[in-house]
DNA sequence: GTTTTATTATTAATATATTAATGATTAATA
DNA sequence: TATTAATCATTAATATATTAATAATAAAAC
């Protein structure tokens, strides 16, 4: 019987729930939220990106994307363009301010993420992506059955 | 530089938006919640715990758990009780209800982490949370005092 | 070409996360 | 023992997640 701490949900979550902090020191001192950031960070070295595309690079769900735009176009961080090729888009671009902020921050985002590398090794990163990988792989119940890998 | 999709928290974010959604439809087939669950799940062979253990072992905020023990009260799958030696504190306590509600869904609970079991050997299991572990370790002084949770 | 279907961004309703603060109670200290 | 400090559950305010639905537009099918 699988111990409720240690299944997949809990180890993942346990994992984030001590990581996490790590970042929002840095996300504090800037006023912006673990979202916020997200957002700003996708569109680092892009022009611009459409509502749909962020949602999919920062796996943010579009309902919440809403929001968390408005909050950033608040800012001054970002502004909306709608598309006149297609009408339906509206293209996300970070403005002058925004753009600052993302120099600003994304070398101490870097300081934090060597922080973290170094407390493995290369071979240990790659493991974990791997298995990371596999967990989500997804295969149909006769491919299980029969051992294939897709 | 550190690619963002390939950073700390977008790799876990990933894999935890992948696995949720299979555990997700067995909830909704009782009408409860990923939170919901946790609580209930962490009750399983207890009499009852505080609202402070649940929150430790479910890692759940306590101030989300005021409202979602409202919900699984409301629900009756729960109950709260004034203790009478430190007045402070509130038992947490499974109803028939919610006894049943667990008896229903653990063996399935049980199934779903079997087929992610399955996805990996034993020596990439203890792997995972190996590597996981070493990532969440602290070494600095500073690190330490960030990631403490109260 | 008009109807049907898809797509994109958005709204709505409810549930949860985050941070700070509060009331009630208990433990610690002067 | 009177006071201060700590603890537990909770509230408050704001931000985000989840699911379903909608309006506007575009693409596909008839």
């Amino acid at each position: 019987m699988p111990k409720f701490l240690d299944s997949l949900p809990m180890i993942l979550s346990r994992s984030l729930d001590g990581i996490m902090p790590v970042y929002r020191t840095l996300f504090q001192e800037h006023a912006i939220t673990d979202q916020q950031w997200r957002v700003m960070r996708a569109l680092w070295e892009q022009k611009h990106l459409t509502s749909k595309q962020i949602s999919e690079i920062t796996l943010l769900p579009s309902p919440s994307l809403v929001g968390i735009l408005d909050r950033l176009e608040k800012k001054r961080f970002i502004g909306r363009l709608r598309s006149v090729e297609d009408r339906r888009l509206v293209y996300i671009v970070p403005t002058q301010a925004g753009r600052e902020l993302q120099e600003l921050m994304l070398p101490k985002i870097e300081e934090i993420h060597d922080s973290f590398m170094k407390k493995v090794t290369p071979e240990e990163w790659g493991e974990l992506n791997r298995i990371l990988d596999k967990l989500n792989e997804y295969k149909t119940s006769s491919e299980i059955v029969l051992g294939n890998r897709v």
